[in-house]
RNA sequence: GCACCCUUAGCUUAGUGGUAAAGCGUUACAUUGACAUUGUAAAGACCGUAGGUUCGAUCCCUACAGGGUGCACCA
């Protein structure tokens, strides 16, 4: 593969021909690479299990990031000898593609109902085959050098063999359990959500005051409490009013009864410290079918719980005469009619959050449902104390906080989702006693149903009937937590885990990186990284966030395409301090510059050696002059930063020096006094020998950086010892 | 509401207990000699505001303002 050096650098011409030939070298899987390098007798492993993106995706900044600097790792360490793995992958990311195959149906005026879960899944199936290798070639096009001969898509057999094993480990175990709770439901994607699968945002609301008569004094204009709510219409469903037990107000209220308006039931006072009496009236009805926070209060007291809106967010029969309203009309109607009754005390205009799906946007119900979760202590606790003990090491430092502050509040994780897309729970309930299915909670003592990573051949229940499958879905996150391992056969796993690095940006710290750790620790006996790296996150030039429906995203293959993607990359790394990057194109432009300073100063340099006037095998190292001694005490100082800032993960600050040293001890100070240099015959094979020497080891320590176009001027200079300076020894 | 982070040249950002760097931009000059995707030089910052510690603070502390993030949601 030869370059033309006689017309400026023109990444397009270059990159995809370096690309292949890397590809066709097998290099990036490290089994080819070459066994014993005498450096490294016995060289170790460097792992990378690369951050999944989805199905679905298609790149965009955050991923360009995170996989630069992957990539710099793993280039890095390849050339120092060690055997990198930089393992890819895919994610089937249940709700996202669900969603999106949804959509596309949708068009085509067809629910998925109406298809029915077989089709809807061979249609997913279908759209994941045609569209999900998207992501794959544009990071092959960012010049990423993973292992794609060990790409894994978490819904592959032997991936989904391991999920189902794990679930039916942790049953085992008593970690996992089922029961009817108020969760978060989605009526959009009609499936539950954990609790990090949540935004909120901010809505302007009303404060509805309503009085609830104290039921034994009589109905009296004065005798009654009043409680202040945004959603009036969850009344219907109300089991007690609660208040804070210091609170003096109340003090003699607590242990009677109120009757409940609208509703002819009598409902107890009680007294709850999770209460705080400075808001509102210092009284609260108390829903525990409809609220988190009423639920647990509602178990503490022992209340009922009285569903009153189905999960498609309309009221229910138990919602009397509003049944089949949607909550906001019989919100509207509760209010009508309270008003008229002389029950509303008063309505204030109030802005409070409105708690939204992440994937869709559609406002949270919180309903009672039969869910699947998992128990976090015991796991919580593990992945708390492999951070706190330094085995796992999470930088920058203050990420740590924000960690250890979701383990140590955690509540249980709900796994299971009511999709389609998904690993299917291994559960499998009996059809004799399966009407309970969806309603009644089942003790593991007393169930209907099997939990094992195989269909049961007879039921051992009733011995006779075909069990059937839990429609259920596991949350994504489940089988993306157990990637490090997961994603790697049985043979691979003794050589390639644990891995040694994942970078992400912060959003997904709780949500994959602690849930990686944890899943890590319990079945393998070990974590899966030593480092989490959490990068800034990429916001516009005027510092607001990057989102493809307010238009503010950007695509960095439009730069690849444009100007290359090392120019990219380039932009990418130098912008990446710790902070939230302002992404500035006119790094771009400088990435660019850059390439160009080094094609033609590689050129320069090719000139001046050429073979013909030049022998470099028979030339040694032999400084004469000041600017030789300089130079080559600035390359070695230069290398060393650089070993330095890489090992730190500080991408940026060894870039940046490369750069100076590069473009302006190199090219502006070195290649300036070496023109006068070779004009004198004597100092001409030292000069040559210098030049050279020089030029090889910039391009060894720009090429994590910066791989093709390093790795095209290398191949001009036709060295000898390795054919890629991407194997080439550091 | 609580916690954390940020605020440095026109823009995007480094950085240090002794008044500050880089890229882009600007200005002047040079140059077709690897490169005009160039070189040399210059201009440009009271380092958010107000206090405090210190011989001395942009850097440490406190408060405030603006921007951001995490957590909690208050019903």
């Amino acid at each position: 593969m030869n370059a033309d050096f006689s017309k400026p650098y023109d990444p397009k011409e270059t990159e995809s021909g370096i690309y292949q030939m890397w590809l066709d070298s097998g290099y990036f899987n490290p089994d080819n690479l070459p066994a014993a390098k005498p450096h490294t007798p016995h060289p170790k492993p460097y792992v990378i299990y690369m951050p999944l993106p989805n199905v679905t995706g298609t790149l965009h900044m955050g991923h360009a990031l995170d996989n630069t600097g992957s990539d710099i790792l793993i280039r890095y360490y390849r050339m120092k000898g060690f055997r990198t793995l930089w393992l890819p992958g895919t994610d089937h990311a249940g709700i996202a593609t669900q969603y999106k195959v949804e959509k596309e149906l949708r068009k085509e005026g067809v629910s998925r109902f109406e298809l029915g879960r077989e089709k809807f899944i061979e249609r997913v199936w279908k759209w994941k085959e045609e569209y999900g290798g998207i992501i794959i070639d544009q990071l092959k096009k960012l010049g990423a050098s993973a292992d794609w001969s060990r790409l894994r898509f978490t819904m592959d057999p032997d991936y989904a063999k391991d999920v189902l094993q794990a679930f039916v480990h942790y049953y085992k175990k008593d970690l996992i359990y089922r029961g009817l709770r108020t969760v978060n439901w989605c009526p959009r994607c009609g499936t539950s959500l954990s609790e990090l699968e949540l935004e909120h945002q901010e809505e302007k609301g009303a404060l509805w005051y309503i009085r609830y008569p104290i039921s034994n004094e009589g109905f009296q204009i004065s005798n009654y409490v009043v409680v202040a709510t945004t959603r009036p219409e969850t009344m219907l469903g109300d089991t007690a009013v609660a208040v804070n037990p210091n609170d003096k107000r109340y003090a003699k209220l607590v242990g009677k009864t109120v009757r409940l308006p609208l509703a002819d039931r009598t409902i107890p006072i009680v007294a709850d410290m999770k209460i705080d009496p400075g808001f509102g009236t210092g009284a609260v009805k108390v829903t525990p079918a409809h609220d988190i926070l009423d639920f647990e209060i509602g178990q503490r007291h022992k209340l009922p719980s009285i569903q009153i809106i189905d999960e498609r967010g309309k009221m229910n029969a138990n919602a009397g005469s509003y049944a089949g309203m949607k909550t906001e009309e019989a919100r509207k109607a509760i209010v009508e009619r309270l008003a008229s009754e002389g029950l509303l005390e008063k309505e204030e205009p109030y802005v409070h959050n409105v708690t939204i799906c992440y994937r869709c946007g559609h406002v949270i119900e919180p309903i009672p449902s039969m869910q699947w979760f998992l128990k976090m202590d015991k796991l919580a606790h593990s992945a708390l104390k492999t951070v706190r003990s330094g085995t796992v090491n999470i930088q920058p430092e203050n990420f740590q906080k924000i960690y250890f502050d979701w383990l140590e509040n955690i509540r249980d994780w709900t796994i299971s989702r009511q999709l389609w897309w998904g690993h299917q729970l291994p559960v499998y309930f009996c059809k004799q006693a399966a009407n309970d299915k969806f309603q009644v909670p089942s003790s593991k003592n007393g169930n209907n149903f099997v939990v094992a990573s195989e269909k049961p051949k007879t039921c051992p229940f009733c011995g006779a009937c075909d069990m059937e499958q839990s429609p259920d879905v596991l949350d994504t996150w489940f089988s993306s937590a157990l990637w490090p391992f997961a994603g790697l056969s049985e043979s691979d796993r003794k050589n390639y885990y644990p891995g040694n690095f994942v970078s992400n940006a912060r959003d997904i710290l709780n949500l994959w990186d602690a849930r990686m750790i944890f899943s890590g620790l319990e079945f393998m006996g070990k974590p899966p990284f030593q480092n989490v790296f959490v990068h800034g996150t990429i916001l516009t030039k005027d510092g607001k966030r990057m989102s493809k429906s307010l238009g503010t995203g950007i695509d960095p293959l439009k730069y690849i395409d444009q100007y290359g993607a090392d120019a990219t990359r380039f932009a990418v790394v130098w912008q990446a301090n710790g902070q939230d990057i302002r992404w500035d194109e006119a790094a771009v432009m400088a990435g660019r510059k850059f390439c160009n300073k080094i094609w033609n100063a590689s050129r320069f340099v090719l000139e001046q050696t050429a073979t013909s006037k030049f022998e470099i095998r028979n030339s040694k190292l032999a400084p004469q002059t000041e600017a030789d001694k300089e130079i080559l005490s600035k390359l070695a100082e230069t290398k060393k930063q650089t070993e330095q800032y890489i090992e730190t993960f500080e991408f940026a600050k060894a870039l940046q020096n490369l750069y100076d040293f590069f473009w302006h001890n190199f090219c502006d100070t070195y290649l300036e006094e070496s023109k006068k240099q070779v004009t004198d015959e004597k100092m001409r094979p030292s000069t040559q020998t210098i030049l050279r020497n020089t030029l090889i080891e910039s391009l060894k320590m720009l090429h994590p950086f910066m791989p093709f176009i390093t790795e095209a001027v290398y191949q001009n200079l036709n060295e000898q010892s390795d054919r890629f300076l991407m194997t080439t020894e550091w």
